[in-house]
RNA sequence: GCGGAUGUAGCUCAGUUGGCAGAGCACCUGGUUGUGGCCCAGGGUGUCGCGUGUUCAAUCCACGUCAUUCGCCCCA
């Protein structure tokens, strides 16, 4: 083959399409009965808006990004993300001068340069909520329900909940002092080297590593939770509480840091057991200030979004759709008909298909076996002749057969 | 950006101290002028990823390269 996809650029058939197809019309549902209405924006961006919202130093800005300058030179990005396009839709809007608050869903491609691998695509698919406009606790919870229904819906199980509060810039400084102080307490010779650099550029990023060294290290380190000022740790209590009123179970998890610099207060992951390295398949939390970082109104958020390809590797099975019918023709002039027969009972609601090659019976049958029709319907001379159709039930065991009227058919399905 | 593994038929993979290229599945045809699945019999012109080297001879060895994949990293 002389042309083929770019790295990390899927192509996806069915059952991976009919996948992502279910995912969507889920979430569509399920964010739809909580309130979310669905929002739409383009793929490319000023990479300004990355870079003030993600955060310059963060991996993603720094060496993930699609960049390019357009035919006059204006530099654009393949979003990395969706939050920040949302957060630009609802002010370039004014969306908040309209409703008081605004709960936002989208869907769609994400692009990143990283090295592929299993559940990471450098093109990739979210599906994101986002809430705007209440700082409630109440808001917070109500998001995460609405993400863990959705997951139930899809039928996943065995994921579990990962949650931590980052504080407000406020008391997350003052833990950030401390943190630091018992990192440089510690012989950091034993850090690996990214957490030596870490520790004083971004502190916090030193307890998600991953490195057993480090692991072990930050095991005793202070938790940001007994540093979360009276407001923080009050608003993490209601959205524990409602959490638990609403029979989701959480682990709270001192180490759980997201990686990009808009978050505050609630933060939270959900990840499985079961689809290796890449195993995070949901994350969000609050960004209060981010709206504002951009040029907005103050105005408070929280969202989330889900990676659906690590969505899709844990999907259950579900079993093809089964069409009704598949039409054989045999014989002189029978095919107009066959024809007509099927645009008909397609045009009445029905799902079916015929061989435009024609081919022998064996050969039509076989087809209509392959396609898992419920009902093979022949026309042979003889039926064109009475103007009737031989109909088969596919399912039985036996050669249940019966004639009847072309015009009939439907009212057997 | 860094490591490891793997590239042989449409798919999953065998294979040879270096000597004519294999299986299963899938697909097609037939066994039955018009009855699928099961069974049986047939059906393959594969640049053995690509390039270079070693050799009488390379799918096999060496080097390079590209691709895929799993990790690191990062994140959904």
């Amino acid at each position: 083959m002389s042309v083929t996809s770019i790295k990390g650029f899927a192509d996806m058939f069915p059952p991976e399409s009919d996948a992502f197809t279910f995912m969507e019309a889920k979430a569509r549902e399920v964010f739809g009965r909580c309130g979310f209405v669905e929002l739409r924006t383009p793929i490319v961006e000023h990479t300004e808006l990355f870079c003030r919202s993600i955060g310059e130093e963060t991996d993603v800005v720094q060496k993930e990004m699609y960049t390019f300058p357009d035919r006059k030179g204006r530099m654009l990005t393949l979003r990395p993300e969706a939050t920040a396009g949302v957060m630009r839709a609802y002010i370039q809007s004014a969306r908040h001068t309209q409703e008081p608050v605004s709960k936002l869903f989208t869907t769609g491609p994400m692009f990143r340069y990283e090295r592929p691998q299993k559940g990471r695509m450098r093109q990739f698919h979210q599906i994101n909520c986002e809430c705007l406009g209440s700082s409630s606790p109440y808001t917070d919870a109500e998001l995460i329900v609405a993400l863990m229904t959705f997951l139930q819906e899809i039928g996943l199980r065995d994921l579990s909940l990962k949650m931590n509060s980052l504080g407000c810039p406020s008391c997350r400084a003052a833990y950030k002092k401390a943190l630091i102080a018992y990192l440089e307490g510690l012989d950091t010779e034993l850090l690996c080297d990214d957490c030596k650099r870490r520790m004083h550029t971004n502190p916090l990023r030193v307890l998600d590593c991953k490195q057993e060294g480090c692991k072990s290290l930050t095991a005793a380190a202070p938790t940001i939770l007994d540093y979360n000022c009276p407001d923080c740790r009050q608003h993490f209590d209601v959205v524990l509480r409602m959490l638990d009123a609403a029979k989701v179970p959480v682990t709270l998890d001192s180490c759980l840091v997201r990686g990009l610099d808009y978050y505050c207060r609630t933060t939270f992951e959900v990840v499985s057991g079961a689809i290796g390295a890449q195993s995070s398949v949901a994350g969000g939390g609050r960004y209060d200030g981010l709206i504002k970082q951009l040029g907005g109104a103050d105005i408070p958020g929280v969202g989330f979004a889900c990676g659906m390809e690590r969505l899709a590797l844990l999907l259950p099975q579900r079993e093809a759709l089964r069409p009704d019918f598949f039409v054989v023709a045999m014989g002189q002039g029978t095919q107009d008909a066959a024809f007509g027969l099927v645009n008909s009972l397609r045009r009445q609601g029905f799902a079916g298909d015929m061989s435009h090659a024609g081919g022998s019976f064996k050969s039509q049958m076989r087809q209509a076996d392959k396609s898992r029709a419920r009902f093979c319907l022949i026309i042979g001379e003889e039926e064109l002749a009475q103007g009737k159709v031989s109909v088969k039930n596919m399912l039985a065991e036996g050669k249940e057969q019966h004639s009847v009227p072309m015009a009939g058919v439907a009212e057997l399905f």
